[in-house]
DNA sequence: CGGGGGTTTGACGAACGTCAATCGGGGTGG
DNA sequence: CCACCCCGATTGACGTTCGTCAAACCCCCG
């Protein structure tokens, strides 16, 4: 279910790429320095961790219990309930950072892992962006990133309180297409979507019959088209209609 | 709606009790040095804003675009949509901070006050907890209160997501129970409550009338009383067997 | 050619929303 | 001190959205 792999064994090209998650979401959120875009490409080098689809994302297969950033796949941050019940608080997307008390499973918190997934320890990244002197880009992109899942955490308090099945979906969908985009994992209006009608259900609260029939909805009216573990937009615009989707700016953050 | 007071002209006692409440709160997330008491202390005898109730915080009234904080009174961090349903994101209690940006009302993010408030400029503070070195008790604190708050919106998320009427409300209740008892405004089983049913029906994603009928239950059960804008807890552990309600502990969080 | 996880469909029920009328109580002005 | 008033709380009738249960279906893989 988890491996450990050394990547000095592998091309540099597979190194980068994986470091260019990490940096192209950073990009994104302020500019970053030549140093700086260096020190992430090392990042990428680095001994990366892989978790088998579905399973449990602990602080067991990572080296120490420091935050830990995804580099490709996506997982889920859920609370359980006694009774079965389950609900998943934010959805994780690579580029997106573990904090390492949520991979020790309570009770209430876990993270588990929507696909394969693999991840690299995020130490050097936080020792750096702690020093707001020496690396300013990376301080502050760390500090937007926060600022952005809070935004997310809001969008997502809304979508649960006050819409109903379609806004809800019509929303979220729009934000995974912003997420997806700022670290280059979109094409020609088409995101990678690997979640089940269930985990989406779980996301949205709602039960998976019901997200089955707003699917099919959305599916008549030719605003989406879901199909091979992707997810197409055909009519962003009728999605925005229905959501009032605000795409999150930096300025307003922090 | 807003007006400025410079209280030299008020007594000590008036203003160690405002300063009392940032302390409590800070105090109640890590442990603080004299030095760092009388820093929050000096903040309780600077000048504070004072925003009637149901008015909206703007960052106007303040002396600077600076995160403040909440020394007396509540408020709500809402969204807005078009067709005018509300969805309350956070409610904001004493020792609260307010982020400055939040203080210019955009199109979906706005504070209101919920009942009279008072605020202070929170810039030492911030400056302050900003130089680990100096002023570890402070720094924490406020990283451990930026990680509280991710973790209420979390619970939060949790409630409108998987939980019905009775249970949300059961829930949030002893959430602001927890909240109250950080900063030394509950007594005896029961904390005020400034909230209108209205009101909580926009925090609770539910309709005022569905509030009411919910709170009608729990009065006969004799789970709670609610009167004179103060929540008598009767049978808390009715309310956690319902809720599922784990308190947040300082471990769990960062 | 099965097998199995995920998807789709229908019938029915429960939780919650909406509308509208009434009630209650505490603050204000006479 | 009393009457009035107004906002919020309360109640009932009815409609809608969404959940539940259960069966069938559909692919993708082995």
């Amino acid at each position: 279910m988890l491996q450990q792999t050394n990547s000095p064994l592998e091309g540099h090209r597979e190194a980068d790429f994986r470091a260019g998650v990490i940096a192209r979401r950073f990009s994104a959120l302020c500019g970053l320095s030549q140093g700086e875009l260096d020190l992430l490409r090392k990042i990428g080098r680095a001994r990366y961790a892989t978790h088998g689809p579905r399973s449990m994302v602990s602080a067991l297969g990572m080296r120490r219990p420091a935050p830990h950033y995804i580099i490709s796949g996506w997982a889920a941050h859920t609370r359980e309930f006694e009774d079965g019940r389950r609900q998943i608080l934010h959805l994780l997307l690579p580029g997106d950072s573990l904090s390492a008390q949520l991979c020790v499973p309570r009770r209430q918190h876990r993270i588990q892992s929507l696909s394969s997934l693999q991840t690299v320890d995020g130490e050097e990244i936080w020792t750096a962006a702690c020093d707001a002197h020496a690396h300013p880009g990376l301080s502050k992109a760390s500090a937007l990133a926060e600022a952005q899942e809070r935004a997310f955490l809001f969008n997502h308090i809304a979508r649960l309180g006050r819409q109903n099945a379609y806004e809800r979906m019509a929303h979220l969908f729009l934000e995974l297409r912003f997420r997806c985009a700022q670290v280059g994992m979109d094409q020609e209006e088409s995101i990678p979507f690997p979640l089940t009608q269930e985990v989406l259900a779980d996301l949205l609260g709602l039960s998976g019959v019901h997200v089955n029939r707003t699917i099919q909805l959305l599916r008549r009216e030719k605003t989406i088209r879901l199909k091979h573990r992707r997810l197409y937009f055909l009519n962003v615009e009728a999605l925005m209609r229905a959501s009032e989707f605000d795409p999150p700016k930096m300025t307003h953050l922090i």
